[in-house]
RNA sequence: GCGAGAGUGGCGGAACUGGCAGACGCGCAAGACUUAGGAUCUUGUGCCGCAAGGCGUGUGGGUUCAAGUCCCACCUCUCGCACCA
């Protein structure tokens, strides 16, 4: 017996054959049974999972098994986002076909998959880079176009130098590219965008409907990235020409206080004023000069909270229409030309960033927010005020509180026709067109009689030619291919040129969840009515990267497809866990760290259930997890302890089976299954010592705790630790009684709920243990354990007596003692008596169960 | 600077609602079995102390019969945002 292992080797292969055989988690909807989608972000190709995905998908694998024993339909499928730049580097660096490469790397990263033993519907598995996923995408692509959703448009975009392509705000960090890191650039180009911003109040609102389910942190992230600001929108007036010049302020009650106005270097105006003759010549090379320097820095340097305010006077005024005084023109650094107006009024007083100007400049400075306190006087100010106070030297609002003041000068402004309220975001449209040729084409056709043309949806897909040249040189492979480019025009027949670009990768995998409801649906994308019973995604997991990215545009989609009509959620994923990164020595998992740990050898070393184990016990899902190699060969030594439990009790289980009577169908000499109802029964009517019930009690406890950890919150943590301490409580039973007094039936019982909860952690020692005690049928078809409160329930418990919040005894007591009893038999205590001979006792106070404190006095 | 999270033994972590701090695992030590043990089983293991006892959850204060948990001030670390007008 001590030498026995749960031979992994074997074993686990044969019950990966056997569920792919039995076809066991293949899902169809049902109606008798509630519904439960768990997803996890599905990965992108690269050929080798890592860690991290490992831990993804065997908290989403824990999840999903756990619901389906639990009585759930569950939904839990897996694809591959396999568009994307790195098929395409490794055809220009080894001339590999990119659907060759893709297609390898799919295949090696399934076979892991499937060495994991995750319990997914391969029959739904997507593949974006394939015609029959991107021929939607494309499909999309025209409803949003139809609807105004999708445009083009030139404007200054991101550009990354290393990946030759346009890229998105959101996949700019630091000024760097998300994927290469290389510092971006801004180049004018004509390129497609989605309109995200007209969905910017309701992706913010609706943050509101996942406060449940989502972290706090992932909806900061989102409402600081929409960055919605409310205020007014002013007209000043440029002196000499009368030309207006908006600015956007959310502080309106400061408007008196304005000695000068910002606009960034980019702004038009300036253009007007160097080319009107209303300057010297000698400050338009001034100006020039400031601006051709902005121009240089990049945006980092540009926009860097460090980076010292710097500007040049443009030598002209503008008039403040609340009070029609003058202030003086400016550009400076700190104002950008892609937020609000591109202007802003200058209010030093009250202004941090205006106040470090002026002070700069020698700029006056005009209080228009009194400090209730202390009387603030400009000439010896050191910093702005910027708490609340009552306005002064402001015309009409004179001894107006400020904050009343905001709203007050707002409606003034609107009244007299100089200023409206206005919103902005920060949030821009959603640039989607790629230079690049591993993509989905742009369904997009360019004719010189018609214009812009769409392809129309009977004849997507715009498929990818074969045989594309990757050289790295020249823009995309896909522009240069005669064959692809050159069409003709769907509307008027006529020669046209196709749209070379295609679309980002975000765009393929913000609806992909979509598909996994209806995967094979090759007249629509989905057949609503089915895609409507699976959604929304009961729980999402991955990591945080996609906090403002994926999560943010899937939001987009989803709502964007609602008001189509071809989805009914408002949100596409109730919950999200996000779970921590997989760590080694403190660091991030790097090859240029050299502490990568691959997972292919952690399989082969110790087995895809003792990996799954010790992912799931060392910390709990959001966390960082620090990999241990000693940690592993713990979770593979309880693995193997966890074995030799089931199999040694393999006897007993015999045993209490022949106590039970026979039921039709029995054949002589087998095990036969026992259902938990039978053993329940039968316990019920046999008769127990304190061991017997003790043991129970564990089990039963184990199973309302474990089910506590799973349903409520996802503890895998302390789930297993409490399955550890299953384990040992049944080793110390049959260590401590002797073996004919042993209870066959409550041993069986604990065997079988033990095999029953390691179920959802490793899935193929659980089916192994489950068909050596005779059970015909999969353990993962079988129901969630239940437990009996009656049985959790202990006869006596330990209670602390505490002497001034000090534990100075513990005393054993009948489980349903109450706070008087309690009270008697603490201070009947010989340890206690001792304690407090010649003191007062002040105060006694029992709590039920727990602990009873003695207040004692001198 | 703003926002979020974290700080508990040698290590990973537990303590969910204020009620025995350190569950469970790793590591370490001892014992049993053994030709052998890097297998297995058992026992011990926060720190100081021979002991009685004392001290212990980042720091300092507070509330409470009772604080890892609540309140105030601060320190350190991680992440996100950052001249957003």
């Amino acid at each position: 017996m001590a030498e026995e292992r749960f031979d992994f080797r074997t074993l686990e292969p044969k019950w990966q054959k056997r569920w792919a055989e039995e076809q066991i988690y293949k899902t169809e909807w049902d109606d008798t049974k509630p519904k439960y989608y768990a997803l996890e972000m599905f990965p992108y190709p690269s050929g080798k999972l890592h860690m991290g995905h490992v831990r993804n998908y065997t908290i989403v694998d824990a999840i999903a098994r756990y619901r389906r024993m639990a009585g759930y339909n569950v939904l839990h499928p897996i694809g591959f986002d396999s568009f994307g730049m790195p098929a395409e580097n490794a055809a220009i660096q080894h001339g590999a076909d990119p659907a060759v490469w893709t297609k390898t790397n799919i295949a090696e990263m399934e076979k892991q998959l499937r060495r994991l033993g995750y319990s997914y519907d391969w029959d739904r598995t997507v593949y974006t880079y394939r015609e029959d996923y991107y021929r939607w995408t494309q499909w999309i692509f025209l409803q949003l176009y139809k609807r105004g959703l999708a445009y083009k448009k030139t404007a200054p975009v991101n550009w990354c130098p290393t990946c030759q392509t346009v890229l998105a705000n959101e996949q700019v960090e630091e000024g760097r590219c998300w994927r290469c890191d290389s510092v971006v650039t801004k180049k004018n180009l004509s390129q497609w965008f989605f309109r995200i911003t007209q969905y910017a109040d309701e992706l913010l609102e609706d943050l509101k409907l996942l406060e449940k389910g989502w972290p706090e942190r992932v909806r900061i992230m989102q409402t600081n990235w929409i960055g919605r600001s409310e205020g007014l929108q002013i007209e000043f007036t440029l002196e000499p020409t009368g030309d207006k010049i908006p600015v956007f302020t959310t502080r309106p009650d400061t408007v008196y206080g304005v000695t000068f106005m910002v606009v960034a270097p980019e702004h038009p105006i300036v253009e007007k004023i160097c080319t009107s003759g209303l300057v010297s010549e000698e400050k338009v090379r001034e100006i020039r000069a400031f601006q051709e320097r902005m121009k240089t820095l990049s945006e980092i340097e540009r926009t860097s909270t460090e980076a010292e305010k710097e500007g040049v006077p443009l030598g002209v005024n503008v008039i403040n229409p609340f009070n029609g005084e003058p202030a003086q023109l400016w550009i400076a650094n700190y104002v950008l030309m892609d937020y609000g107006t591109g202007a802003v009024m200058g209010v030093p007083a009250h202004d941090q960033r205006d106040f470090e100007f002026a002070k700069k400049y020698g700029i006056p400075i005009k209080v228009v927010i009194q400090n209730p306190d202390h009387s603030l006087k400009a000439e010896e100010m050191t910093e702005a005020y910027v708490d609340p106070g009552i306005m002064v030297n402001s015309g009409p609002f004179d001894g107006t509180p400020n904050l009343e003041g905001i709203a007050k000068v707002a409606a003034y402004a609107e009244e007299k026709g100089i200023g409206r309220r206005t919103v902005h975001y920060r949030l821009r449209d959603w640039l989607i067109s790629r230079q690049r040729a591993w993509g989905a084409p742009i369904p997009i056709v360019y004719c010189d009689r018609c214009g812009t043309v769409p392809v129309p949806e009977d004849q997507l897909p715009v498929r990818l030619p074969e045989g594309l040249v990757f050289t790295g040189e020249g823009g995309s492979p896909l522009a240069r291919h005669e064959g692809f480019v050159h069409t003709t025009c769907p509307q008027c027949g006529g020669p046209a040129r196709r749209e070379t670009d295609t679309m980002d990768t975000f765009v393929d995998s913000s609806w992909y969840f979509l598909r996994y409801c209806d995967p094979h649906n090759d007249k629509a994308p989905w057949d609503p009515e089915v895609v409507n019973k699976w959604m929304p995604v009961d729980q999402y997991v991955g990591g945080i990267e996609h906090a403002v990215l994926h999560l943010l545009y899937s939001r987009f989609i989803t709502k964007a497809l609602r008001d189509m009509g071809y989805v009914n959620v408002d949100e596409p994923f109730a919950a999200l866990l996000t779970q921590g990164m997989v760590i080694k020595d403190g660091a991030k998992m790097s090859k240029s760290k050299g502490n990568v740990v691959s997972p292919e050898e952690m399989i082969e070393k110790y087995g895809a259930d003792s990996c799954r184990l010790f992912i799931l016990f060392a910390a709990p899902p959001e966390r960082d997890l620090d990999w241990s190699d000693a940690g592993i060969e713990g979770a593979y030594r309880f693995v193997n302890r966890f074995y030799r439990m089931v199999v040694s009790a393999v006897p007993m289980w015999q045993h209490a089976r022949s106590l039970l009577p026979v039921r039709p169908g029995d054949v002589a000499g087998m095990t036969g299954a026992l259902s938990e109802a039978e053993l329940t029964e039968a316990i019920a009517r046999s008769s127990l010592t304190a061991e017997d019930r003790e043991l129970r009690r564990v089990v039963h406890t184990t199973v309302k705790r474990i089910t506590a950890d799973l349903q409520e919150r996802f503890a895998f943590n302390t789930a297993i630790s409490a399955l550890m301490e299953l384990t040992n409580a049944v080793y110390a039973y049959r260590e401590q009684v002797p073996e004919e007094k042993q209870n066959a039936l409550v041993l069986a019982e604990a065997i079988q709920k033990a095999v029953l909860l390691i179920a959802p952690f490793c899935p193929h020692l659980a089916d192994e243990l489950w068909s050596r005690l005779g059970y015909p049928q999969s353990v993962h078809l079988a129901s969630w354990p239940s437990y009996d409160e009656e049985a959790t329930r202990a006869e006596t418990v330990e209670i602390v007596v505490q002497i001034n919040g000090r534990v100075r005894d513990r005393l054993t007591v009948p489980a349903g003692i109450d706070a008087a009893e309690m009270q008697k038999v603490a201070l009947a205590s010989e340890k206690v008596q001792s304690l407090i001979a010649g003191k007062q006792v002040v105060k006694v106070i029992p709590v039920p169960g727990k602990l009873v404190n003695i207040v004692v006095k001198g």
